[in-house]
DNA sequence: CTCCAGGTTCCGG
DNA sequence: CCGGAACATGGA
């Protein structure tokens, strides 16, 4: 039953940059097809290509992907809402057109809980993995996908079929938490009722969830656009760029400081730095003495409108 | 081989 | 509240 699904156009105000936002660390399961992307959207297939301003989706209802790739974020705002401080500006003028898309709430959950302490390309094959051995098929006419698989299939597991993924000890967790969704033990609808420091709060009770996790969740997946991560980069960030020099400087200090001075959209200026700094800073993290100048300044003005 | 990866949990000061 | 150790696995 998978009739040819018709291109709808999607129209968005400000800038939008396709590939930054599906690969810049938030989601974990697109890829790539030519010059599309295809990936599920809970459990609709989508088929998205952007040719400059022009973006065009198939397979679900136009009003569901725009939902989902946020184009109503209203960018120019959130970008006059960032300090203005030489670091944010790089990551600003690297980052433009990224935008936090809104994830279904369990599968971002669920992914989170896998990615602690995995490389980005280990957390995508976990996720992928997870999605063809027990997530729904999509059969569409462009291909098959896999959704996530759902709190109460993943809660009939045996942590060994979890570890078979490559989850690790993260296994353990994952397990327990599907269970506790499925079980009605934890209800994500409430949690989406609450204020952020509630939902916060209440996130950090469903195991492998801590601070950095209920953080991202809260971020990525209940649009909560202040919540500000620190994992092992941000702390590098914050410590190379914002600390300098300074010793000592408590994980609380850099909690306190990350949630108020990038102000209220805090959620994206994290994502801004985060990922300009793991793509252009070596591994393991300390920025070139010498900022390679970009060498070619005119490919992120041609798309931006 | 060693080091590191979008941490969390548990345990002693 | 803080610092340390254990926890799995694969890529660089």
């Amino acid at each position: 039953m998978s009739a040819p699904s018709a291109a709808a156009t999607l129209p968005f105000t400000g800038e939008f940059d396709l590939e930054l936002t599906l690969t810049c660390g938030q989601v974990f399961h697109w890829r790539r097809e030519g010059d599309a992307w295809l990936g599920a959207i809970g459990g609709a297939p989508c088929r998205v290509e952007q040719h400059g301003r022009e973006l065009t989706v198939r397979g679900i209802a136009p009003g569901k992907a725009a939902h989902y790739f946020a184009l109503d974020h209203p960018l120019d705002e959130i970008y006059a809402s960032f300090p203005r401080d030489p670091a944010m500006a790089a990551a600003l003028d690297a980052c433009r057109g990224l935008r936090i898309v809104r994830q279904p709430w369990w599968e971002c959950i669920a992914t989170f809980i896998t990615s602690a302490q995995k490389s980005v390309i280990h957390i995508a094959q976990i996720s992928h993995m997870l999605r063809e051995r027990y997530g729904a098929r999509i059969e569409c006419d462009f291909g098959t996908l896999h959704a996530y698989p759902e709190p109460a299939v993943i809660a009939a597991l045996d942590e060994r079929d979890l570890r078979a993924c490559a989850l690790g000890y993260r296994a353990r967790h994952l397990l327990a938490t599907a269970r506790a969704v499925a079980s009605g033990t934890f209800d994500l609808a409430e949690v989406a009722k609450l204020d952020d420091a509630a939902a916060h709060a209440a996130l950090l009770r469903l195991a492998g969830v801590g601070p950095k996790v209920a953080h991202c969740a809260l971020l990525f997946g209940f649009g909560r656009l202040t919540s500000f991560p620190i994992d092992v980069w941000i702390e590098r960030i914050l410590r190379t760029l914002y600390f300098a020099g300074k010793r000592r400087v408590t994980a609380k200090r850099l909690r306190e400081f990350g949630a108020g001075y990038f102000g209220p959209f805090g959620g994206y200026a994290q994502q801004y730095l985060f990922h300009h700094a793991r793509t252009t800073w070596p591994r393991g993290g300390r920025p070139a003495l010498r900022p390679r100048r970009a060498s070619r300044s005119a490919a992120p003005g041609a798309k931006a409108a």
